[in-house]
RNA sequence: GCUCAUGUAGCUCAGUCGGUAGAGCACUUCCUUGGUAAGGAAGAGGUCACCGGUUCGAAUCCGGUCAUGAGCUCCA
């Protein structure tokens, strides 16, 4: 007879077999009636799996997150059913949950609309409100691909004939509609109380491109409606942020049709900020010991040939041009470049490191349909460099990129990071050996930094082992921006070498690193992240002088004039304008600081200074606010 | 690249049944000189993305191309 102990560590004895239901009722009614599942020596099943032996159990509601998890897939059925019940012919393929939410892909012969949505939405509802419950049986492979087989059901027949044969199949039933499923799933629709479709897209059968369409919608789904309702409204912060919007709005760039998609053009206000972005850089790489090149965009294609990428690469790359019998090659990647430079002379283990940085755009082929914004582009600077060094450097080489890195991203505003260390896939160049002594340097380095981290195993790239750095904006998304990635290929490739102590030639290690990735993106992911309220050192305008009448025209100039030659960026607005106007409209452009100039600021040589949230800081000296603006910037605080 | 949607003034968008195009903001000029988020008037501005087809007639219907968006796929 079954002996049940519960996470707190109480045990209930009971002298028959009994559900993951039975327990909650006898522990209350409001525990039963708030069970979605339960868990079962840590594995998940259904409310109503009956126990019958000693067990570690785990009640499972709407609080924890596999409650949650659950919901989601259950609101993915109960929408199968819906769409059942309205279009009759679509046939039911697979319907997993998602980040947020889940979604089902159907056959059908046209895409839903926004009304079909609607629609099945209603009836979603509908059916959660009927309470009907949702019951598990099993049936033999054979019988039950027979069973989806008669009932049109063609795509989850396929999926069930894939199953090892002699294998129970579970089906989950609810009312008319009955589904494939592993489980487990909640005991009946009324549990399901907030959710909303969101999208419909296309998909392919089983994700593979030579398939066909499928019909997919997707939908999010919470344990309550005020969870519902903030992630939607998460959703809108996003869409308010959304950098191409903002970019066009502060007039910061643009993608012009007629030069073609994926190509950047930073306006004149967008320029400045990358300026700013890019003199600390420079400013930042300096102290840390780096030395800068530059290097063409084109070169010849024996280069690539040599490098390897135009082989494993070549789908990235545009074609190469045609000059007086030599192929030139648009660059995809700076790294054979770097390494031209070293082998340009012969190097003793007494130079090494070797750490040379270069902003280099690179151009890739990009499919139009994977295009977005500043996010996904054709053309695109690195924020680059790589460090030549010996094996032994390795993890303080690391270690100090990490370092830099976090600096560097902190003074943008991003305090919270996920790092990654990705190790050695199947297919690779290099020893064992010295893949696994660099990848005991990478983990070595970020356990040294004292930073908690996760593992992909066999996710490093072919020819190195490498640590990704993923960072949280404002509103909580990640985005991965830095790459610190040992190279084994490129070395042996073309033969680098570097004279030891004991005067053997031996092999360079090579680190590829970028903090920012691509200047582009990393732009964009800031325009998201501080939603266009760029900290004043990073802004294109720090301060707007703004007149109310044209009396001070000529003192308005000279307060513009006095400031910008403290080095500060700064413009008048002498337009014959209401300061009202003014006002609204320089705070639209989300510029840090207004300064209002009438005909009392003008005869005390002062400045009325208000700033882009509204704040009153009183009247000034031109001077007390100048030296306001260069703590704020010297700080680069955010 | 694939599926679906969209493309009209610098921007945001309307445009009925196929009958040759409209609003607000922005821009120019004039009036107004106004103290902390939109003062008033007038004017200018469009090869309706591009190419082709149907039609007496196309922004509108059809086909293609390009671009954008969502998703898929891809992402060293």
């Amino acid at each position: 007879m079954p002996a049940v102990t519960l996470p707190d560590g109480s045990r209930r004895e009971f002298d028959h077999p009994v559900t993951v239901l039975d327990v909650a009722k006898d522990i209350g009614p409001g525990l039963a009636k708030a069970t979605l599942a339960g868990k079962v020596n840590g594995q998940l099943v259904d409310a109503r799996h009956e126990i019958d032996d000693d067990a570690e159990l785990a009640i499972v509601t709407d609080r924890d997150p596999e409650g949650v998890e659950i919901i989601r897939h259950s609101t993915a059925h109960l929408m199968a059913q819906a769409v059942k019940q309205l279009f009759p012919d679509a046939q039911v393929t697979i319907g997993p949950t998602i980040e947020n939410g889940f979604y089902y892909d159907f056959a059908y012969d046209r895409g839903f609309t926004p009304e079909d949505l609607a629609k099945i939405e209603k009836r979603m509802k509908e059916l959660a409100k009927q309470d009907l419950p949702v019951e598990r049986s099993l049936m033999d492979r054979d019988e039950a691909v027979k069973y989806f087989r008669d009932m049109g059901e063609a795509y989850k027949a396929e999926i069930i004939a894939s199953i090892p044969q002699g294998e129970n199949i579970s089906l989950y039933k609810q009312g008319d509609f009955v589904d494939l499923c592993r489980g487990p799933h909640i005991p009946s629709t009324g549990k399901l109380k907030a959710f909303k479709l969101t999208k419909v897209a296309g998909a392919y059968w089983r994700g593979d491109s030579d398939n066909e369409m499928l019909q997919r919608i997707y939908g999010t789904a919470w344990a309550n409606k005020d969870q519902l309702k903030e992630y939607l409204e998460r959703l809108k912060e996003a869409e308010r942020r959304d950098h191409r919007k903002i970019g066009q709005e502060l007039d910061l760039f643009s993608i012009q049709d007629e030069a073609g998609g994926g190509l950047v053009f930073w306006h004149p206000k967008g320029a400045r900020i990358r300026r700013e972005i890019e003199k600390y850089w420079y400013d930042m790489h300096e102290k840390a010991g780096y030395d800068f090149v530059v290097s063409p965009h084109i070169a010849n294609l024996d280069l690539w040939k040599t490098s390897g990428h135009a082989d494993f690469y070549s789908e990235s790359m545009y074609e190469p041009m045609e000059d007086e019998h030599q192929a030139f090659q648009l660059k995809p990647m700076n790294c054979p470049f770097h390494v031209l430079m070293y082998k340009d002379r012969l190097h003793s283990y007494r130079d090494l490191p070797l750490r040379w940085a270069e902003m280099g755009t690179v151009y890739r082929r990009e499919m139009s349909g994977a295009l977005h914004g500043l996010m996904r582009v054709r053309g695109f600077t690195q924020d680059d460099a790589h460090i030549f060094c010996r094996e032994d450097q390795i993890e303080a080489e690391v270690m100090a990129v990490i370092d830099l890195t976090l600096a560097v991203l902190q003074t943008f505003g991003f305090e919270k990071f996920d790092v990654n260390l990705s190790t050695k896939p199947e297919d690779a160049v290099g020893s064992d050996a010295i893949w696994e002594h660099a990848t005991a340097s990478l983990r070595s380095a970020i356990e040294k930094k004292g930073l908690e981290y996760s593992v992909d195993e066999g996710g490093g790239a072919f020819y190195g082992p490498k640590i990704d750095i993923k960072i949280h904006d404002a509103i909580g998304r990640e985005w991965q921006c830095s790459t610190v990635q040992l190279d084994f290929n490129l070395p042996e490739r073309f033969d680098m070498e570097y004279v030891a102590e004991d005067n053997e030639r031996r092999r360079p290690i090579m680190i590829h690193r970028a903090l920012l990735g691509s200047v582009e993106r990393f732009f964009g992911v800031l325009i998201e992240h501080y939603a266009g309220h760029f900290p004043t050192w990073l802004t294109p305008v720090q301060a707007e002088v703004l007149t109310i009448t044209e009396r001070q025209d000529a003192y308005a100039e000279e307060v513009t004039k006095a400031l910008r030659d403290k080095g500060f960026r700064v413009e008048a607005d002498l337009r014959n304008e209401k300061i009202g106007f003014k006002i609204r409209e320089h705070t639209l452009k989300r510029v840090p600081y207004l300064l209002v100039l009438g005909d009392k600021e003008m005869e005390n040589g002062q400045v009325a200074v208000r700033t882009r949230s509204g704040e009153d800081l009183g009247v000034m000296s031109v001077e007390d606010f100048g030296e306001r603006l260069r703590e704020e910037v010297a700080g680069r605080h955010h």
